[in-house]
DNA sequence: AAAATGATCAAG
DNA sequence: TTGATCATTTTA
């Protein structure tokens, strides 16, 4: 299959990429080089410098928040609520902080492996992670794909984790809507840079 | 009966 | 944000 070109996340249109983002498959190999994938289906758009929820917000360079400040492509990755990493895009050109959040997946290739490691964090080992909810929130997917600290300021184009073309899904297929969790963002909390696709099963919240 | 849904709470 | 628990509703 073939990784999305570096163009694809350098051309500068934050919200487009982010609406674009849904339905690209998501690869993260095994070590063994076996093939564990999931198709995006929710995304927020984080909108650099003038985008209160941004952690790069007003041009904030800090250890954490210098790897949106990289070329379009690389991965960056924050770890939040003490226990959970978060996995974004970055876009655009580099020193222009922007990014996308891949908010919810839906499994494709190797379940199996996902809901291996899904349980296997789970504290009560009775209760079997149902498969819709393997991968619908920013916390699980990580947890199923194996993407961990590490993966900060990787390169999308390098062989530990990529994104490929799968589906294309039409502007009538796409819900749009608040982002979450970004209460202390002002009028920013309201601006409508989440997207999702519609009906999705796998999607964070109903 | 089992499974899904919703509300509340604590965790690091 | 998530998982655990508890209560309620839906489904087979």
């Amino acid at each position: 299959m073939k990784k999305l070109p570096r163009e694809f996340y350098t051309r500068g249109d934050t919200l487009q990429i982010a609406k674009e983002l849904l339905g690209k498959l998501l690869v993260v190999p095994t070590e063994t080089g076996e093939r564990v994938s999931a198709m995006i289906v929710e995304t927020e758009a984080y909108l650099g410098v003038t985008d209160k929820a941004a952690h790069s917000y007003g041009n904030r360079r800090t250890k954490r928040t210098e790897t949106m400040f990289a070329v379009g492509g690389t991965v960056y990755i924050f770890f939040i609520y003490g226990m959970y990493f978060q996995f974004n895009v970055v876009v655009d050109a580099k020193d222009v902080p922007h990014a996308i959040l891949i908010r919810a997946v839906e499994p494709v290739e190797n379940i199996e492996m996902m809901r291996r490691r899904r349980n296997a964090k789970s504290k009560n080992p009775a209760v079997k992670t149902l498969d819709k909810n393997l991968t619908s929130g920013p916390g699980k997917l990580c947890i199923a794909l194996g993407i961990g600290g590490s993966f900060n300021n990787e390169n999308l184009l390098g062989d530990r984790i990529w994104l490929e073309d799968l589906k294309t899904f039409l502007a009538s297929e796409i819900s749009t809507g608040k982002r979450i969790g970004i209460d202390y963002a002002e009028e920013f909390a309201e601006k409508p840079w989440r997207f999702w696709v519609k009906d999705n099963q796998f999607i964070s919240r109903k």
